[in-house]
DNA sequence: GGAAAAAGGTTGATCCGTCAACAAAAAATG
DNA sequence: CATTTTTTGTTGACGGATCAACCTTTTTCC
């Protein structure tokens, strides 16, 4: 009924769909609505939640201080996630003997299980993502992430 | 100084960097902030603002429901920004006799001397960013991004 | 033509991400 | 060693995005 109308609209001008940073932040927001509702469903984690799973998962024990260096996450937002999953007995917070302002964070039992629920559909996910993409696809897609980046860059 | 820290980071895993999801997600963030910046300093109009503008200019009057169905924003912040737009004098808002739940909105002419006073600056930075790429790449970015896509309608 | 379904819009709640201000501790510098 | 600078973490504020509930009007369908 509205396919006529929503026809038309494309004819004589493209003003977002075609345009590179629109396609990109749709195609952003449906990849995280997407990642959003696995962990929902396998493990209740957040996404934030779940980045710092993986953080504490690759380096071990770690201070916050590293998680922002590594994943460019906002130290505000990194803080205030740490202490949801203190509270919710995820994560556990040891001080650090040599820097007294900070402290290391490692995964509780249960944090780990809900970390190992979380892991499969995720990673399944993620080969699924880069299975689409044929080998040529995919280093050219990293090649114009590259170049965007350096673009930016050159920007300030 | 941390050099070394970080280097060590990425030998043995890779959690973030290399995901793929992980590299839009930053990068979309970067061009948001850039966008919002050239925005700001040229008009100070915001992206939701901007994007409203551009069909507005595209389509002539038109009502919300399909900038909704054109641009895939919720009807909700639609909605809240068409207000604030209205007060503060950037576009006019007309009922519309065909269908009493909804209206046409227009831009005033205030609303079109921002609109053009931000579009070189937009147009240059779009421009600037498919100048980046060789046409090679571009054309291989779309086609990454229609198979994303087509992999998220997948699944469902 | 009347009941049910769909579409348009508004509003409120909530979450996420970013930014700025701040306090405490450590590192750098002279 | 004292002072300045940097790093670390916490907190508050704000805008953006999403979701759900709701009301009104239009469309569909019998």
């Amino acid at each position: 009924m509205r396919a006529e109308a929503d026809g038309k609209l494309g004819v004589y001008n493209i003003p977002l769909r075609e345009m590179l940073t629109y396609r990109l932040s749709r195609l952003n927001a449906r990849l995280n609505a997407q990642a959003a509702k696995i962990l929902k469903e396998s493990s209740g984690l957040s996404q934030a939640q779940w980045r710092v799973m993986v953080m504490i998962d690759a380096y071990g024990p770690i201070p916050p201080a590293q998680i922002v260096r590594a994943s460019l996450m906002d130290k505000g937002q990194l803080s205030r996630t740490i202490k949801a999953m203190a509270a919710q007995g995820l994560i556990r917070i040891n001080d650090s003997e040599s820097d007294h302002r900070s402290h290391l964070i490692s995964l509780t039992d249960r944090g780990r299980t809900l970390f190992e629920r979380a892991r499969p559909a995720m990673q399944a996910r993620q080969s699924q993502l880069a299975g689409t993409l044929g080998g040529d696809d995919r280093a050219a897609f990293h090649r114009v992430l590259d170049r965007l980046e350096q673009a930016l860059d050159a920007a300030e």
